[in-house]
DNA sequence: GTGAAAGCGCTAACAC
DNA sequence: GTGTTAGCGCTTTCAC
């Protein structure tokens, strides 16, 4: 037998017809007890595995998930990736990968392959959507697309992500309670969604513990290396320095504090540095960065929960689920030097 | 028109054969003009997409490819996966995601998901196959598989990887250069292949410096931060401790640099430090880590271009394809002190 | 509990 | 150049 064994061949090789083999295969509880397992043996001897394509084509159903990131080659999606891996896999699904690259292009392009029957759902972390009248036209509601980590506006679909804004001003409290008045903020890519909602959080806590937000004390950046050296050595030159400076992502916390030992300033000696995410290696940065960290494989394993229960028929949470944030002190902050 | 239009639909609308219908929008080149422009504006009108399930089915096809990794959450992968993405898109494939997790289990599994049609090619960075004799007889030797990054000895597909060893001697040579003569070296989990060649590299390149190695200079690690950390205070506690140290990953080097750090000594001043992989942030480590890098991207893109040449009825290179990689030299590495 | 028959939507032989 | 026909391999009514 050098061919690929089909279901008929099974059939016709135990006399029974090939809707039994299907049935014993499938597990349905409708085959008796000789033939079953006849079938299951047939099946394991010859090494019969069933075609997914016929399977699919049947069913109408691909068992398998489209999980579209903004930048694949970022480590900030590392986890997310691993808990929808490891609940898809769970349940029975595939993943397949989707690389948005901040392209309206691409973004509809997976959308066309949800429809197209490549996957049975979507999982987006792109924080937008193609805002052509075209695309929004054919954008049924209830689409089985859930949206992780970011947020998309002016769409219903269902979210899961984080309190950016309560975040940034945990990381904010924790500065105020070791002694800081001269707080800098160096913000993601205003006016994304995030970015914003993070400097709100920031401009709040500031507000909260009494605090002034001098002019120039806040910088935009774009969560790259560089944008947080920029904004650092921006910071640095005003007149009045601030003593801590809060970043909204890790990278840019990377630029920032190699900035500062450049120009010879100790952290968190001379400035405390704050950021946000906590990346697979800012525990093992040097000193290791004080950061807000997102639970961000619970993040993916519930997108992929809700999917699943949107399959099931169920209906998605139509407010969004937001999962709890954690502050995690280390090394790059400590009390402001005595002035 | 509320039900997803098929073929048919269109072929009856303009009074054609779907197969006619199939041929236009396929771009055969095999229908006329005033039928094709027809064809091909009732498609767009009616936003027809074919399904993909019956046309895997019919062609026997399914245009995707299965990227399978030792663990999606090591952003070791980042580029690679990147790589292969994008040649992928570029010839129309879709990826599926696999994480082995070291688990022979799941890696068999993979194999038999290429064999179900999910996918009809399968590029492998796990290092390892499961090693029942069960699995081995089953494995047909032209699989169209491709082994990236790893290496699997003991069968026969082609390879896309890099010299673990010449790239060792590099790292080796730059330190001699500096005018190190304790050089120690932190291994991965040994005896895996790809562990191996880079301590071979090590030994080879201090035998052509010269060099000894003390007892106790080879230190074994298992790639993760910790066990850098422990190898580096073993390191250090020995009689006559090293001036540097190579280590056989970056995560690794890392972990070394805090623990000398923790120990009251500079990096490089008082002992230099070499990482292996380039990690995406080991540039902005502080001070920048000096290391070996892979061209990862290149590596995944050459992988998908082999397979793809494999689906085109070509052969494999029969012989390993070797890339060359960069030694980076950055700010953990100086010449050593005066004794 | 099992079988017969239909059909998912597409493409590829083969006619003409 | 286009139509006709068959069939990819599976699951699922509908009978009995």
């Amino acid at each position: 037998m050098t061919r690929r064994p089909k279901i008929k061949d099974i059939a016709e090789r135990l006399g029974v017809s090939p809707a039994t083999v299907s049935r014993a295969l499938a597990d349905t509880g409708l085959v008796a007890e000789p033939t079953l397992t006849r079938i299951r043996e047939a099946a394991s001897a010859l090494d019969y595995r069933p075609n997914v394509s016929a399977r699919n084509l049947r069913t109408r159903r691909s068992m398998a998930v489209l999980l579209v990131v903004r930048d694949i080659g970022n480590p900030f999606y590392l986890d997310v990736v691993k808990g929808v891996e490891a609940a898809a896999r769970a349940a029975g699904y595939a993943v397949l990968m989707g690389n948005a690259e901040n392209d309206p292009g691409r973004e509809s392009e997976y959308f066309d392959m949800l429809r197209d029957g490549h996957a049975d759902g979507m999982i987006l972390m792109t924080g937008s959507l193609p805002s052509t009248p075209e695309f929004r036209r054919r954008l049924s509601p209830n689409l089985p697309v859930v949206v992780a980590l970011e947020m998309i506006e002016d769409v219903d679909f269902p979210h899961v992500q984080i309190d950016n804004a309560a975040a940034a001003r945990q990381a904010i409290a924790h500065l105020v309670g070791l002694g800081h008045a001269r707080i800098a903020h160096v913000s993601g890519p205003v006016p994304e969604v995030m970015s914003i909602r993070r400097r709100d959080g920031y401009r709040a806590a500031m507000h909260e513990a009494g605090l002034p937000i001098p002019e120039g004390y806040e910088q935009r950046g774009d969560y790259l290396l560089q944008s947080g050296r920029d904004a650092c050595r921006r910071l640095m030159a005003l007149p009045v320095p601030p003593t801590a400076i809060f970043l909204a992502n890790d990278e840019m916390a990377f630029g920032a504090i190699h900035e500062l030992r450049r120009m010879g300033r100790d952290v968190p000696g001379d400035v405390s540095v704050v950021g946000f995410d906590d990346l697979y290696l800012s525990e093992a940065f040097s000193p290791p960065l004080t950061t807000v960290a997102q639970p961000r494989a619970e993040i993916g394993r519930r997108a992929m929960g809700m999917l699943l229960d949107m399959f099931g028929g169920g209906s998605a949470p139509k407010e969004p689920v937001i999962l709890p944030t954690t502050l995690k002190v280390r090394g790059t902050t400590a009390a402001p030097k005595m002035t």
